[in-house]
DNA sequence: CGTTATTTTAAGAATTCCTTTAAATAAGTT
DNA sequence: AACTTATTTAAAGGAATTCTTAAAATAACG
């Protein structure tokens, strides 16, 4: 299995299950809910790469789980399949933001195309990891703040890349010199680390110190 | 206007008058051809933003001028707008690198929507200007071979850049010297913009100077 | 073949980045 | 509140990178 992650919102229970066996078929990783409520629930906690989105649901309307999704992500694509065929209707749902819009009854085929259309593009854009507004590029190590990109030094870099990869987990100052540095003595005495933690947080403009997070006596974290 | 550039390839003068008027009042520029030779003249010149592309057409099909199109860039979006409403063509031209598939008749709304979709990409991308295989970003200051970030250090990208912008006219060193550094003077003693080129082409993998041409007694230049 | 332009090598100057030190502030403990 | 320990900040010297210059080697032109 890939690891491209499809939530796929339908209430259809024989659509459903076309859908998903289509879509495991061709490799990816798909997960169906049955209502948006459902659906948001996990998007709280898990984000797809691809939503694909029943409009009459249950329930809180497709139209509305669109909304939901773009307030968090501007970048996950979103595919409507809906039995309207109204022009109103897909126009509207476009505009709100939605990537495709497929008919119903559709074909399967044509819906795993789109999909790898979308697929392709994510091929590209692996390397990066997002937390709140900020992106790290790991294949081109760069960083960004929203769409502005932010120049760091190399140590400065390897550092938040560092924090990144193990976000949640109390990073000590100790790790950070062999991951980084490569040695292991000089823990103690040095504030290098501290240093560059400083001109970090003054870079990404996180002066109180709510992203980069001291924990007192342990190191920093990413939350 | 805005500076998105549509080619619409479609033979039916009457739907071809529809599209280009509606484009034309969502303020993008349009271009009309009625058959794909005359596109891919055209094309050949200059490279529009997005096409729009009929797939039946007097001479040469659709397919083959989408064909054409990526081998030249998988970047330039492709809509087919077609008669052909078979699941079987829709699958093999979005297989084949169409981004989108519309079938006849259209909603024209629908159209400008799809269209919208690939403008707000477009938005993103404005910055960036490719020729060959390298790609300038002006925004972020950045460079790539390929898909392959290359660090320039801040006076060898300006200089790049300069000629990127001046692409096909042959820049002088006392032009480079007046606008990168600021200064009339020192333009015939100094070799230092020599110095700088080298290291570019260099970095950039053109040892051969096929890619920045020096030009005897005048500069250099990018074709 | 002689002249002029460009490329290359090498080394010193300038700038940026990294590390250390010491003082100031903040966090936890009794 | 006073004490202890940890973190943050400011400042300065050292290290590394980038820029500039000079001079020799190579290439282009007439």
């Amino acid at each position: 299995m890939n690891d491209y992650l499809i939530y796929s919102i339908e209430d259809d229970e024989e659509i459903a299950t076309i859908i998903s066996i289509a879509l495991t078929k061709s490799d990816f990783n798909v997960k169906t809910f049955d209502t948006g409520e459902s659906f948001l629930e996990e998007f709280n906690k898990t984000k797809p790469n691809l939503v694909l989105l029943d409009l009459m649901l249950p329930g809180i309307q497709g139209e509305e789980v669109l909304k939901e999704i773009r307030k968090y992500s501007l970048d996950i694509p979103v595919i409507i399949l809906s039995a309207k065929s109204l022009i109103e209707d897909k126009i509207s749902l476009l505009n709100t933001g939605a990537d495709d819009y497929m008919v119903k009854p559709f074909n399967i085929k044509e819906l795993i195309s789109r999909v790898n259309v979308n697929y392709r593009k994510f091929l590209a854009s692996k390397f990066k990891i997002k937390i709140r507004e900020y992106t790290l590029d790991q294949k081109n190590e760069e960083f960004y703040r929203y769409d502005n990109k932010i120049d760091l030094t190399n140590n400065e870099f390897k550092i938040l890349k560092y924090l990144f990869l193990n976000r949640g987990k109390v990073v000590s100052r100790d790790e950070l010199f062999k991951v980084i540095w490569g040695k292991d003595d000089k823990s103690n005495s040095s504030r290098t680390i501290d240093m560059h933690i400083k001109s970090i947080r003054e870079k990404i403009l996180d002066e109180n110190k709510t992203f980069i997070i001291s924990i007192y006596g342990n190191g920093y974290k990413i939350e």
